[in-house]
Formats: structure tokens, sequence, C-alpha cells
DNA sequence: CAACCCATGTAAAAAGTTACATGATTAA
DNA sequence: TTAATCATGTAACTTTTTACATGGGTTG
């Protein structure tokens, strides 16, 4: 499991709620790990538990408490980012949905593939926006490895915004023409 | 869920034993849907319950059964595949170690990095074949579907090769270089 | 006759999703 | 004062993973 250990890290780069965790999951975090807000609460328990981060309440707010990563959560991640993982399976519906229609045709994809390929386009704006605004100018080796992170990303959207353009030039069934 | 549906899918193409089915995701389906035999046989049983599919045992076999998608199945099958679905969430703990190396440092993680770019190397020169082998010459509408999907599979490999390669060059700390 | 593949399952644990629930603070 | 956002949780359910378990058939 690599959610504690995706908390560990945001909580090192800023002590944090439990919702700003949550919030930042949904946007800069959450393109390559996904969490709700139940999830996280229920991690940020067992980790205190186990000692790896300690909870301050803030005293003008009722519930509010910030986590903070304690230097045994930090031997937590150094110990686990030496082991290794196998490459993430793959699980995309859609592709599911073109297997079906190449077995049986008739499915009308078009406009999947056309939502898609905004979604796509999309979200590489948002991240051609992080890139001119974070990254442009000269980066120190930090700045270099996050910079990696968003390129990352920039890449997949790319690879699909390409691929989504062939899959609708491939779909049209000639039969269909002037139906 | 889309398990029921890829299952559904594969059975169209060909009717098979849990055991084959297994097989396939664990092959050529694997790319976009990872399933386990535990998995498969739980689902075949959950879709027999539905009236999904059928099963005959194999005369020669002791256990051996073979599973058939039914009218009621396709028409299921096409029914979901109206439907939509967001883009799968990406879970890669990888970029976690990158963000976790961005944040503390001295993870080494340039290992794992070449080790990824091996496993992608390997993962796209097996796509290639199967491109070569089935779909060099003039396709048809299906055909040219199923190319589709591999070529989503080379297109992600490229991407990641190409992303291993610049995170090699990123990864590096100058301040180590004559530790 | 041993090792390997074919073939099908059960059980338990972990992880993730969805629904429900509450209450404080802030801005219009 | 009402709506949105901040803030934290519980409960039930579904899905996925891991471990365990069994036994027939084939090949060297």
């Amino acid at each position: 499991m690599s959610l504690p250990h995706a908390l560990l890290t945001s909580l090192l780069e800023r002590p944090s709620s439990g919702y700003d965790l949550a919030r930042r999951f949904d946007s800069s975090i959450g393109y390559y790990w996904r969490a709700s807000h139940q999830q996280i609460y229920r991690e940020l328990a067992r980790m205190e538990d186990a000692g790896w981060i300690s909870s301050d309440e803030v005293a003008e707010h009722a519930r509010k408490r910030i986590h903070r990563c304690l230097p045994a959560g930090e031997a937590e991640l150094r110990r686990w980012a030496a082991t290794g993982d196998p490459i993430p399976a793959q699980r995309d519906p859609l592709l599911i949905r073109l297997r079906a229609e190449a077995a049986i045709g008739g499915l009308g994809l078009e406009s999947q593939v056309a939502q898609r390929l905004a979604e796509h386009e999309s979200r590489l704006t948002a991240y051609r926006a992080i890139e001119a605004r974070d990254f442009a100018g000269d980066l120190d080796r930090r700045g270099r490895v996050q910079y990696a992170i968003l390129r990352a990303g920039i890449m997949t959207e790319e690879s699909w915004i390409e691929w989504c353009q062939m899959a609708l030039a491939t779909l049209p069934d000639p039969t269909d023409a002037d139906a």
C-alpha cells in the first residue's frame, strides 16, 4: 500500500489538516494517486498509532487538527522508497468497450472517445499552465525532480490525445456512411 | 465495475474455461484489465446466476467447464458500452517515490527507474511483435479497431521509455559525483 | 515417479467506494 | 440568514489481493 507514504510525503512538504490533504489529492497529487477523505482520515489515525505522525489541535478551530511527519515517519518513508513494485496495472474500461466493438460492432463509441479527448486536452492545458508558472527558469535539483513528475503527466496526456485522434479516425464504419 | 463486461467480451470472442480466461487476462487482455483467477471464477458464477452466460461440462475432463455468452449477456454488454466512465485514476507508487525524493532526497531511485525502463522496453518489444504478426497488411474494420487497442499499449510504453530516460538524466545528484 | 501444467475453488485480509452524518466558519 | 466551504468522522458495501487447498492429466 502506498497511500500512507503518499501522505507522509505530503506532510513533509507541509504539515496539514486531513481536509487540506484531501484537497491536494484532488489536485496535484491526484494525478498519480487518488484518495478520498474517508481513506485519508482513516490512514492518518493508523499512522498516528504507528508513531509516524503527530497531530496538534488548532486553538482557534473547534475541530481542525494539523498533522506533522515525525522522524519515525521519515525513516519509514526512506525504508519504503527502497522497495520496488511492479508496473501498476492498467484498468481502462474504454479499451474494454473498444474490444467489445471489435467483437460485436455497432456500439457507437465515437462520442465517448471524443469526450475523453476533450478531458485529456483540458488536463494538458492545466499541466502546461503549471509548467509555465513553476518550471520556466533555471531549476535546482529539487525543482528538476518535481518537474520530472509533472512531465510524466504531460506525456501521458499528449499520448492519449494523439491516440484519441487516431481512434476517432478509425471508428467510423463506412457501411453506416449514408444510413 | 467492468470485469464482467471484459469477460463477456472475451467469451464472445471465444467460449472458454475460467482457466483459459485467467491466462488471457495475464497476457493480451491484461494490458488494459487485470484479473486473478479467483475474481474470474466468482464473476463467472455471478454472471451465470444473472443469465448472461451458460456453462457446459467437457465430457473428457473431470472439472473443465466451457462458458458461453448468451443473448442476454450480449444485450448487457451493449447496454454497458453506452455508459460512460471518468478517466481511470492513475496510481503509480514510483511517482510518489519521486515526490518523496524531491522532499527529502537521498533515496537512490535510479535503479528503480532503470528497472522500469527495462520492463517498458520489454513490453514494447512484445507489442511490436504482435503488430508485425497480426497488423502488417490491409485490415478490415474489425482489424483496425483491434489495432487501435494495441496502439494504445504501444504509445504508453513509448511514452514511459522516453520518460524514464529523461528521469535517469535528471536524478543523479551532482554533489554525490565523487563520493 | 516427479515435476509441471491444467483446472477450480474457499477464506481472510486489505483497499477502495458510496452513503450517511454532524457541526463550525465565512462570505454574500 | 442562508448558502458555501471548512472540517471530521462512521457504516456498509464492493473490489482486489494473498494465502490456502485440491486433484487430474501430461511429459520426461
